[in-house]
DNA sequence: GCAACTATGTGTAGCATGCATATAGTTTGC
DNA sequence: GCAAACTATATGCATGCTACACATAGTTGC
């Protein structure tokens, strides 16, 4: 990961569209798990837990359940306040796969940008 | 690219965020350009001219003149109206090269999503 | 009893983008 | 000579994702 400091393009910038609710999807696909307990799965997907937005974490999931991708009960006991514990429903499973399909087109136009700024470094080194 | 017809996700969500700032820096270090000129130059980059959004283009273009990457002068003749015409500063140079770091570290993290999305896969398929 | 931790939530603002619309000069066809 | 189409740039408004700050409340440890 680039280094924050010095960067022109602030912290930011190095956020992804939608990334986040995709990789909820997954790791509910995956298995059932409450908001909080979330976070260190996260971790998997490259986000740290430091710079990790709750709020945010939570106000997604609250709209994912909305747009009927997950469904939510609550859970007491097993230690601590209740939980929201949050399953992945069929549209959930619907929608992973687009993103799969999303991702993989932009991992190319990801590439295609590399590789031409790659070999526009390289022309001009040879100049 | 994932058909946007009878996906969940609508057209909005292909969007990279900041993906047209750097597009536009690596074109023009390859050469100076007007805008309606780079519309055409962005299809190498995935960008197709039926959904180019010319409004965001222009705006985006006048941003990264505010912030200093690119700077830009009037050109008369040549056919048509004067166009405005976009040279990168050596302020943009240095973004741009922030910009590829950070589209590596992205594309690092989608193939994680991806690794993780075929597993889960095989692992429900043996089960 | 109080601090630290677990857990969930809202209010507000910033920022990138899309859609619609405005403006105006240039070229082409009749 | 004039209308239509094309080239070219720009703004107003709405939407949607995210960050930051703050609010709430139960549980555990000392």
């Amino acid at each position: 990961m680039p280094d924050k400091k010095d960067c022109c393009c602030n912290s930011k910038n190095h956020k992804m569209e939608k990334f986040l609710e995709a990789s909820l999807l997954l790791l509910l696909k995956r298995q059932c798990a409450h908001g909080y307990g979330l976070i260190e799965q996260l971790e998997l997907l490259g986000f740290s837990s430091e710079d990790m937005n709750v709020s945010t974490l939570y106000r997604t999931l609250r709209k994912m359940e909305e747009k009927g991708q997950v469904k939510s009960y609550w859970k007491a006991g097993g230690g601590g306040p209740k939980k929201r514990v949050y399953d992945i429903t069929d549209q959930g499973l619907k929608d992973l796969e687009e993103w799969r399909k999303i991702f993989e087109y932009r991992k190319e136009r990801i590439e295609t940008f590399l590789e031409m700024y790659e070999k526009q470094c390289e022309y001009e080194e040879v100049l």
